[in-house]
DNA sequence: TCAATAGTGTCTCTCAGACAATATCCT
DNA sequence: AGGATATTGTCTGAGAGACACTATTGA
């Protein structure tokens, strides 16, 4: 205790009485932890959209290794020092999935720190938001598989699913997993707030629309906005949507393939 | 080497040949840490609103120790074990400046994790938005005094206010500070994105008037909404204004004292 | 009665949404 | 030619913004 004592006359010294100089001097030199620290992580939720088979689809990565090891997860893992939480999570998603996403169309979601959402510990996670064109996908070491799932939004529920792989539901409004198959962690949360914060912004930042890539049509982006509102994309009206959305557009060509009248191709602007 | 090697080999087989609950007692024993860890903080962007002066006002504490020593900057500190950061951050508010928020005025801003943010070392921060009634403050221990600030926009600058005080001065488009009075760690970045973030968001979701406490009339809310416009209140067009917000509030009595007609008292509506 | 304050009403212009018409391609 | 797909154009009703008017109070 007595030692105790005197380091603590000795810590209020420096923080309160030496100049910033020697305290930040003396700070470095402390082993002891100042507070118990939580390990930080972050987390990608990756969206997608395949043309030829109209499915939008989120990435994720089947775990290899305890917690929830053979659970499905959102792509993601420990941030290390000297990296903000974005560079981690451009990292782990390579590392990971093999997919390359860049500062550009990444957005910070939200950070979630519920003390009991990782059974390891003391886990806090912040998480992020992303669109790419579809890309392959390779399993990194870190997981055992990867896998773009698609996913279908039928009234308040989210539905993951792929083909070789049992479904993944999600109810909308309270972000809980609903069937057998669970996600990791409180990533299904992490998915819905995702979801949700999408189809929010649609119509006034349509970032969405990277999920097509550079170019794409009018068509496309109303195929890609039914997704986010669980509706066929025909109740769109396609001369509406144009005008609500043409002020976010540059036409950059004309014609394309396919049957009937062929489409004009446009790209969004940069940045406002 | 050798022992790492095994301790790698362990390590490997309890993260993916043992039970999860095997797994999960192993890691508990294991003393070294897995990664190595940031400190996480929080920091509180609390906004008040005073009628008489007809101020908008933000909350600072003056730093008594290193590093900023004698700084201005936001409230918050360290989070601790079983601690939600919204948790941690209503504490830390509470314990600094004795004001007390509760869970609903009190949204998750962003996190900040810029490696070199904090001189001390490794320190991520997550920030939370708060409007309340002007309450008297009381600087803590950990503060050598509290204070509210006086925010005012001038175009594209925030000028941070008290007669007894230095001005404070931070550009909105850059987030820096601008006058020789600066502010702690990136506190000025964070304000710059609270203050950005309520301007965007005022008129789908008018949060802010919790500034006017309870009940308040419609010039009252003009001249709240005037300050984060950076304009005078009467530009704010009294029918407009009250015809493009009146869904989100319920009307609760009639009179009020002063000079001029009497207001109608308001409330806002319960959360949609 | 006048100035100050606040609430109510009106006019116009724009925009969103429903729907109709036209254009271009494939078979 | 006919069906499919996409673009362009029109009509209407609701809403935003400018502005004028009325109501209530204190001096």
């Amino acid at each position: 205790m007595d030692a105790n004592n005197s380091y603590q006359a000795e810590k209020k010294y420096y923080e309160t009485q030496a100049s910033e100089e020697a305290f930040l001097e003396w700070y470095k030199k402390q082993s002891r932890p100042t507070y118990d620290t939580p390990s930080v992580t972050v987390d990608m939720v990756l969206f997608c959209y395949n043309r030829e088979q109209d499915e939008l689809k989120i990435l994720l990565i089947k775990r290899n290794s305890h917690p929830f090891k053979d659970s499905w997860a959102l792509p993601g893992g420990f941030v290390r020092r000297d990296e903000a939480t974005a560079d981690s999570c451009i990292r782990e998603t390579f590392e990971e999935t093999n997919v390359r996403i860049t500062h550009q169309n990444i957005e910070q979601l939200h950070t979630f720190s519920r003390p009991d959402r990782d059974p390891r510990g003391w886990v806090i996670t912040v998480s992020y938001l992303a669109f790419i064109g579809e890309e392959p996908v390779k399993a990194g070491d870190d997981a055992k598989d990867a896998l773009w799932f698609s996913l279908n939004r039928s009234g308040d529920t989210l539905v993951l699913s792929d083909n070789a792989q049992k479904d993944i539901m999600i109810d909308l409004p309270s972000g809980k997993n609903l069937g057998t198959e669970k996600l990791a962690f409180d990533h299904a949360e992490i998915i819905v707030k995702a979801f949700n914060r999408i189809a929010n912004k649609m119509y006034h930042e349509p970032q969405v629309l990277r999920v097509l890539g550079e170019e794409f049509t009018i068509t496309e982006a109303r195929k890609v906005y039914a997704k986010f509102l669980g509706i066929d994309y025909r109740e769109i009206d396609h001369s509406n949507f144009k005008k609500a959305l043409l002020d976010y557009f540059v036409e950059v060509s004309e014609r394309a393939t396919g049957v009937g009248r062929p489409s004009k191709i446009y790209r969004l602007k940069n940045e406002d």
